[in-house]
DNA sequence: CTAATATTATACGTTTTTTATATAATTATA
DNA sequence: TATAATTATATAAAAAACGTATAATATTAG
């Protein structure tokens, strides 16, 4: 996620957004001092400070425009008229598209050093999933996933999954994080579909 | 390169190297601190200190090793009673290799910080063509390489290769590192086969 | 051309990180 | 139990990174 085409930034701070997230990406953030994004993106490191006050706020800034755009899709999917599963498939891929970029070590190693841009992920990823809730009330009152399933403890399950993440050895037990990724996002959703009755 | 099982080290220096190596692979040599190499691993600070006098020993031994064993594969490879041919495809496989682990980031972004480092770096580099050219007029001496080829020659392509290696743009140009390598390889051995004069 | 704006190079003081060592306590081993 | 290996902790010094100030240079618009 996050098309800087779409963001209609000028030159000089669409270079920088762009090569932090190629740096950050590569070796998470923590790693990358904000005069290493200057170099390589060719900027001056005074350049930088006009746009940005700082590493944390080009970080807030990626997470926020990039948290942005996946709603948006997430809405655009939710509108098109085609069955509940395959729009479970089409949000499935998003998140694991979405879930490669912001990566494991790209979010993750950053934590320990700022609680603020910490909570502020967390924020962000407490609005999607109750965009996701909002996704399964909806497609229970229209009869697509099983009326009997509560909420709250779908809710409890993503929590859960948020210590899971922190999992080291688990995570490593995939051969890439995306596949885990996968694992999660199949169990949430087709773990909760409507169980077999009858035969239509 | 650099199989640790042949070194017989102590257990914990192992560790070190061990883990050292993957993490500089990973990010560069320069964006890994002693300490969290010593976290990752598992060992205190001092148990590092005892067994290398700083990051820079440690890499120097890292390259020293994996250097020795590259020969020995390389006189191996020599030995061996195949054609010509077979034994370039298998020192270029042996080359792509040892080149993939010594890899771009992990020797050239620590140049610029340990002037010392690239000396000991380009030695073994120059010992390496050394035991090329000479692997090449040996092979002059059999017929197998064309004799009007001036092994000078060869010295100033490799030489010029370590030019073309810095040369950003056009390493971008290949999708990756290695293709790059064998590319040269390829160009070095490949092009200086016996031109065909006559059916066989 | 001129004035306003954007960008850069440089220098600088401050803070943070990293280094490398010293010391004492702990653990493992013969 | 004595010896060696390893660790935890503290610390001073060096290096790296931060963020700002300033002056010079490009760029752009009127």
């Amino acid at each position: 996620m996050l098309d800087l085409s779409k963001l209609n930034l000028p030159e000089k701070q669409r270079l920088i957004v762009d090569t932090a997230l190629d740096l950050f990406q590569q070796f998470g953030i923590k790693r990358i001092p904000v005069e290493e994004i200057c170099k390589t993106a060719g900027v001056s490191k005074m350049t930088f400070y006009k746009y940005f006050k700082n590493k944390n706020e080009l970080v807030r800034f990626m997470w926020e425009k990039g948290f942005e755009q996946s709603l948006e899709k997430f809405d655009e999917i939710q509108a098109l008229d085609i069955p509940f599963e395959k729009k479970l498939q089409l949000i499935l891929k998003m998140k694991e598209e979405s879930t490669a970029k912001i990566s494991h070590q790209f979010a993750l190693d950053y934590f320990y050093a700022s609680p603020d841009l910490k909570d502020f992920f967390e924020k962000l990823s407490r609005e999607s999933i109750s965009r996701f809730l909002s996704f399964i009330k909806n497609a229970q009152e229209k009869g697509e996933v099983r009326s009997d399933l509560r909420p709250e403890f779908l809710l409890a399950v993503i929590n859960i999954i948020k210590i899971m993440v922190k999992d080291e050895a688990l995570i490593n037990s995939y051969s890439n994080y995306q596949d885990f990724v996968m694992e999660v996002n199949n169990f949430i959703f087709y773990g909760v579909l409507p169980r077999p009755t009858s035969e239509e």
